[in-house]
DNA sequence: AATGCTTTTATGTACGCACATATTAGCTTG
DNA sequence: CAAGCTAATATGTGCGTACATAAAAGCATT
């Protein structure tokens, strides 16, 4: 019957889909091993590995040595978020980009900055605040704290015309970084610099990127109402 | 000096991130193509693609046939946010979950809802609400349509032990979906459901999954406010 | 029955070769 | 010089073999 199919990982991959989709193997079941799919689907055990292993990755397969692999039970959705440079984004959307730096100073961080970032409480760090515009109206303040003493060109910047957001991309490299999204009201301060009512409900992404472990930047991003972060899963 | 080294995928990939860390090789930059690469690294061609298309896979870099391998000039962040059954995402928090059932009713959906679902204007589908709790404390209030058509066993189902959030995730297998975070004013009578103030900020997440081309379910889950959606880049 | 050692087994991965495929670069032709 | 064809080239993938490794299962010892 399917006897000459299944030649390439992907018709093995999607072979696989469906019968998990038909629920001919149901979540928790263990499925053949590599070595007898490779007989059925008439392929080398290498490319049922690369199919089962892509699924695994993705959350759909529950693979353990020796155990062998078995339907996730319970199909973690993974979404995949792209945290653009937000000048992109807004011009993804095809809307014309603006930028506005509000302020820019020296100064000791609220402790629950220099907290986050593991800095001592009296350093001073690089404070930048700046609006970003989609059509001439506002789009997202940015509030951000820059380490210095990290990266130290920072402190040559004015983030008068190219903004934090992207001057960071380019120049600081991090290994890794935390990323949080909550929704937050927002105060007077906001509410005035975006133009909406106070206790407004803003979407809020609240990023902290490190290099090893010192950390580079924490950023809080506070868009306009009506934004929303949108991706498949 | 560097021969011995690098004989799995793991450490190429490892040096590879070194240099791209390390600016050796900086954004935008075109790098050794994979034959050369495995000649420096004393590897198979094999493990070097191993390693760079991981590498692509998680964005940072640029590949095309032909055309060689490149340092992704813009980094774009990709954060992988595991959206989790409520119930385990709060047992993880080392909470004790609890769940009630609001209502639960066979309605003709509100235009929004059969646009965005592809249903008939006046199909009816099944509509439940619930709230979810955390140690006692509400978290999360979940409004659903359920497109019975396709998910005929939902019709017997009272949901009011098992909610749908779950059922669903057990029963309805899904081909793809949608999701967008944002955040949404409370009206009276979410905030009377979670105990909140009209007018508090909460966290918004609206799924719609879909079996092929018909839609099975869409919710809007709303958040108690504190919520965060953490994930690491 | 609990403990620790050994065997077995399924996945994980390296390698080298071959060929497929996309895409660029160069060449030819009008 | 533009348009279209051709060759060159880097990545993409398949295959078969070999060995590595994690973990379960079996066995022996106490």
């Amino acid at each position: 019957m399917n006897t000459e199919s299944f030649r390439n990982w992907q018709s093995v991959q999607e072979e696989v889909l469906r019968r998990i989709h038909a629920r001919e193997w149901s979540p928790g079941e263990l499925i053949p091993n590599e070595a007898d799919l490779a007989i059925e689907f008439g392929c080398a055990r290498s490319t049922v590995n690369r199919a089962l292993r892509s699924l695994a990755d993705s959350g759909l397969l529950d693979r353990r040595r020796k155990a062998g692999t078995r339907i996730a039970a319970e199909p973690v959705a993974k979404a995949t978020l792209n945290i653009a440079v937000i000048r992109h984004e807004v011009e993804e959307n095809g809307a014309k980009y603006g930028y506005q730096l509000i302020s820019r100073s020296n100064a000791i961080p609220p402790a629950s900055v220099s907290g986050t970032m593991k800095t001592k409480v009296k350093d001073k760090l690089l404070h930048v605040r700046a609006l970003h515009l989609a059509d001439e109206a506002a789009y997202a303040v940015e509030d951000r704290w820059i380490n210095t003493s990290v990266v130290p060109d920072a402190s040559a910047e004015p983030f008068d015309v190219l903004s934090a957001n992207e001057w960071l991309m380019q120049n600081a490299p991090y290994t890794h970084g935390d990323i949080a999204f909550s929704a937050a009201q927002a105060n007077q301060q906001d509410a005035d610099v975006l133009g909406v009512a106070p206790l407004s409900a803003l979407f809020a992404i609240d990023r902290v990127t490190w290099d090893n472990t010192a950390s580079v930047t924490e950023v809080r991003l506070l868009f306009a109402p009506g934004y929303k972060l949108r991706t498949q899963l």
